[in-house]
Parts: C-alpha cells; sequence; structure tokens
DNA sequence: GGCGGATTGTTATGTTGTATCATCGCCGGC
DNA sequence: GCCGGCGATGATACAACATAACAATCCGCC
C-alpha cells in the first residue's frame, strides 16, 4: 500500500482515492464477516465523491439516482453501519459525513475543515491524542468518544 | 470571586452557580454596551438550570411558561446572542447548549459529557490546546474554532 | 415629530434524524 | 421440502433541530 496520508489540499488522482477506500471497505468486511451490500456500498462511494463532508440528505439526492426506493431510513442505516465499521466519520459540527481514510488502523479522529473551500482533512496526531487521554485523565473521566473538530482556512485558501 | 472551577459532578449549591452565571452575565454585558434582555437572561438562567447540555426545544418549552409569545426564534435568537457573548457554549455533538462557566476569560472549550448522568464538565487544559495548535500549525491550517468533547463516563458514574 | 437601529413578534418552511411495522431473501435444522 | 430465524431493506409517518422573511415595537437622538 502506497502512502495513504496525502494532502487532501493538493490536486490528486481521486479516482485512486475513491477506488482504494471501497478496496478497503470490501477487503475490512470480507475478514469481519460483515456486508458491504451494494447500498451500503454506493453510499460509502458518494460520500467518497469529494474530500467534503456531505450531508445525508445530499447522499439521498444522489443515492436516489440509482435507487429509486432510497428514503432517509435507508441512508441513515447504510451511513450507521459505515460509522460502525469505522469507514466514514461524522463531522459533529456539521451534521455531516466524511471518508475515513484510516479505516482498519486503530486510530483517533481528529479534523481541519476549512470553512472556504468546504474540505476537511483527517489528521492523526498522537501527541494530541495524548493530551486528550491526559486531560480526561486527570478529571477522573473514561473516554469512550473523542470529538476533535478545528475549523479555519486550510493552506490553500489563507495563502 | 471564589474559584469557579467547581466538580460539577458532585452535590453542590447550584443556585449559588446560576446567581453567580447571571450577575457575570449583566456585568459583562454592561461593560460591553450590549444588552441582556429579560427574554435572553431567562434563557441563560434556564441553560444554567443544570449543568447537562440543554436542548434548544427544551429551553422554549421552559421559556414558554413564563413568555408566551415564545417561538423558536425567539430562543434561537438568545441563544445565539449568549454565545456571541461567550456566556454559553454549543454542544455540537449534542446539538444543545450550556452555560459556560468561564464567561469573560479568554479560553477554549473542551467538554467532558458523561453518557450516563449526561453532565458535561468545561476543562480549560492549556497542553492541551496547545496540542491542537500544534497539530494545526503543522498542516498549515489557520484555526478560528476548535470543537473539543470528549464522550464517555463521568468518574461518579464509572465508579 | 420622526428617523434609525436593536429587539421582538409572527408565520411559514427548511434540514436533520428516528420510530415502527411490513417485506424479502437466505440459510440451517428438522 | 419447509419453516423458523435473522439480517437487510421497503414504506409511512413523525420527531427534533434550525432558519427565512417580513411586520411591529421600543427607544434614544436629532
Amino acid at each position: 500500500m502506497t502512502d495513504r496520508h496525502i494532502d487532501v489540499h493538493k490536486a490528486h488522482d481521486h479516482e485512486a482515492c475513491i477506488d482504494t477506500a471501497l478496496a478497503r471497505a470490501r477487503a475490512l468486511c470480507d475478514d469481519r464477516d460483515v456486508q458491504l451490500t451494494p447500498i451500503r456500498e454506493k453510499v460509502l462511494a458518494i460520500v467518497w465523491k469529494s474530500h467534503k463532508p456531505v450531508g445525508a440528505y445530499q447522499v439521498l439526492d444522489e443515492l436516489s439516482r440509482s435507487h429509486k426506493a432510497a428514503r432517509p431510513p435507508t441512508v441513515y442505516r447504510a451511513l450507521d453501519f459505515l460509522i460502525a465499521e469505522g469507514l466514514i466519520h461524522k463531522i459533529e459540527s456539521l451534521n455531516a459525513y466524511l471518508g475515513c481514510g484510516e479505516a482498519g488502523v486503530a486510530h483517533t479522529s481528529q479534523f481541519l475543515i476549512c470553512r472556504v473551500c468546504g474540505t476537511a482533512e483527517e489528521i492523526v496526531d498522537p501527541k494530541l491524542d495524548q493530551a486528550l487521554d491526559a486531560a480526561a485523565k486527570r478529571a477522573r473521566f473514561t473516554v469512550e468518544r473523542k470529538v476533535v473538530e478545528i475549523a479555519g482556512l486550510c493552506g490553500r485558501c489563507a495563502g
């Protein structure tokens, strides 16, 4: 596998991004004996169409093109499955969903979200993660889920 | 002023919490020449009724008791004002609002949210904050807003 | 008096997410 | 063969969260 930590703000072969993500998803679901059904795979592909978080109803619009029967529960079930399998993340501050670039690798999710271009970059920063754990520990708090979303300007849009 | 960093999970004189918060809010708004109108003050008091994040429509229900004309925009306008003045925070992962224990003090907001008792504790951790800034800087990202919400179990509910 | 800005009133609508029950397809046991 | 269970999907309705747009009011100030 090539380095998956690409700079999402730069031009890149996005078809390859999508293909890699889908291939990884298929492999992971196969390993885990869970079903990456056509609907789920299609939803995953839609989420991966860009590096911008996408809303559930936007997914629904796109899914409807190929799947007339699609309704909100159709989409939310697929999104829930993909989240549970670690294939996508929910961006809480946007109520939107983003493909996970680290699927299958233990990691915590931290996001840099540009308010100009809309791109969200997933970063993995062990020091930051340790700082989160340390802060929780100091407060005698048991961590189950961490939401870290930094909004602002990406280098491209600021520069 | 006494130490405001109380442990919200322990029994405490919550009336004093509310009184302190309202007094600080009045003082800050006075300093800044902005109006803490009766509606805004009432909404602030409702949010401060507990240390659990409260939804906008829950605020609306309570506000309606004393203010029949209240409608969603009434509440959202008051919440927007209070957020702009740094008197409350929005908890993105819950779509809910929480009184700010650090009103008037420069700080970043980090929250520990217990899924059992529902309490959210605001913590201020400079190391964590530095780690966030460092991570963003490494990615050449200009920070405008930070959302840090840790969900799990508070010491009381875990122990 | 009346202008202008801030606040609130009022109605309607947009956006995001769930509950509930029915149906379908598959697979394993009998 | 068939039937029982289970995971996935279909289908309808609704709940929860949030904003748009315009009218009315209040109040200080010229």
